[in-house]
DNA sequence: GCATGATCATGC
DNA sequence: GCATGATCATGC
């Protein structure tokens, strides 16, 4: 157990008071005077340590019990950053502990190593300033967090939803966009780091539980602004069967059927705005302002858009994405790509109005994650293929006699998923090129950006 | 009718 | 001015 060095130590912070005493007296300082001992430029989890044994005089471990055992209180350290329009958001999401797929599933969420470890946090916020020596990061937020009640009901669903994959045999399946605040994220040297499961021979990536990148950047809102949310989603709706998705499809239940006008007198909207239909179902919700700003959808990284089928069952068009910048695909790895990184981690909840005799009529609502398939084999197929074209130049196939650019982009019919098209303002808005263009020389492009099939978004999402 | 190239509309 | 969500235009 605990060597007499560390019961030592232990010692030194007996109350929550003298914690958070010690916590407030680190604010306002930078690393290296934190802990002169320690090289910041190297490993990432250096901070952590370095303020357990600077800060708190308490040596490093990595033991399953919280930091502080006799508060039961976890010392976490984590970076912020300033985005360019002034707000402030997480860096990164914030990493708990590892799952150990064998155990994890045989116990309750309340002997869950989660919860027996993460239940009271200390979280020192560090600013992330890009250019700057690590070791000059300043600590500047200081935060002892618990759970609130909403928000553990969330998690404890959370938890729930990964051991029920780990029971399935289906831990390799894992995405951290399954879940809405507690994510099981990727750890490891790198995505061969495995691990064995319990109900499948197939080695399953090591995870960690964590707290989204989102989570972690409504917290951070709050401190920067010292204002709690504008708009609650679980004051307007309550929560039921412990799911996110069962209270919002409960609350919005009795609208099912309605019709476009119906709805628009019924909220007293007099618009023909494109966003009426967000603006209907933000009034479905008992919310006012925008459903962007609705701190959970926020925290669970939940995209809402807004789907008319038409009478044929179809979907017009596809759905976009942002551009891709041609030179930075080049020089990324799959799991680093930002549209994998979308998928893997965003929650999207589609918001169906069918058209029925004429007119638009609220059908129900879809949340969706890709499933691991399909971004693992079809989507990486559809971008690597993509990389290899924009690297060799071979962008452009023919022009045509009218002007027209015909590209080799893999296109709507080469893959059941995705595909790739402009996404620009005009033909001269564009992105630099890694490699001249062969066909036509151009050293720029226009923006292009990945798209989902109108036909997947029909068949495999809304299963119409 | 669909696939693909191209562009529009809005908000910040 | 740009990012983002959405839609138009054309040819097969």
């Amino acid at each position: 157990m605990d060597d007499s060095k560390n019961k030592k130590s232990n010692q030194d912070i007996l109350t929550i008071d003298e914690l958070i005493d010690k916590a407030s007296s680190l604010l306002g300082l930078q690393m290296n005077q934190i802990n002169e001992n320690l090289e910041f430029d190297g490993k990432k989890g250096d901070f952590g340590f370095a303020i357990e044994e600077g800060g708190f005089n308490y040596p490093r471990n990595s033991r399953a019990e919280a930091d502080f055992k006799d508060l039961n209180v976890e010392l976490k350290v984590t970076p912020f950053k300033r985005n360019a329009n002034g707000t402030y958001s997480s860096k990164e999401r914030l990493v708990l502990n590892i799952i150990n797929y064998m155990e994890e599933y045989k116990k309750s969420f309340e002997d869950s190593s989660l919860w027996t470890k993460n239940q009271t946090l200390l979280i020192l916020f560090y600013e992330y300033i890009e250019n700057i020596s690590r070791s000059d990061f300043m600590i500047k937020y200081g935060i002892l967090h618990q759970f609130s009640e909403q928000d553990l009901i969330i998690i404890k669903n959370d938890w729930q939803i990964i051991i029920d994959k780990i029971k399935a045999g289906k831990a390799h399946e894992i995405s951290e966009a399954d879940t809405y605040y507690l994510g099981a994220c990727t750890k490891g040297k790198n995505s061969s780091s495995t691990r064995q499961q319990p109900f499948s021979s197939i080695p399953a990536k090591q995870r960690a539980f964590s707290l989204k990148t989102t989570y972690m950047t409504q917290i951070v809102r709050e401190l920067t602004t010292n204002t709690k949310p504008e708009d609650s989603l679980f004051n307007y709706v309550e929560l039921v069967g412990d799911s996110f998705e069962e209270s919002i499809i409960k609350k919005v239940a009795p609208y099912i059927g309605m019709t476009e006008s119906q709805l628009l007198g019924l909220f007293e909207l007099d618009t023909v705005a494109k966003s009426r239909f967000e603006m209907i179902f933000t009034r479905m919700l008992g919310l006012k302002g925008k459903l962007s700003k609705v701190s959970e959808f926020i925290k669970a990284n939940i995209q809402v858009k807004t789907i008319r089928v038409e009478d044929t069952g179809k979907i017009k068009e596809s759905m976009s994405f942002p551009a891709f910048k041609f030179t930075e695909i080049v020089n990324q790895e799959w799991e680093d790509s930002d549209i994998y990184k979308l998928f893997e981690t965003k929650k999207f909840m589609f918001v169906v109005f069918k058209k029925i005799n004429g007119e638009y009529t609220f059908d129900n609502i879809v949340f969706w994650n890709m499933p691991y398939e399909d971004l693992n084999v079809y989507f990486k197929t559809i971008w690597l293929e993509t990389r290899k074209i924009i690297a060799n130049g071979d962008i452009v196939k023919f022009v045509d006699n009218k002007g027209v650019r015909h590209t080799n982009f893999p296109g709507q019919s080469s893959n059941p998923v995705g595909h790739v098209r402009p996404h620009a303002r005009l033909k001269t808005d564009t992105y630099p090129l890694p490699s001249t263009d062969k066909v036509t020389g151009l050293n720029v492009y226009m923006k292009y950006c990945f798209w989902l099939n109108s036909k997947y978004v029909e068949e495999s999402i809304l299963k119409l």
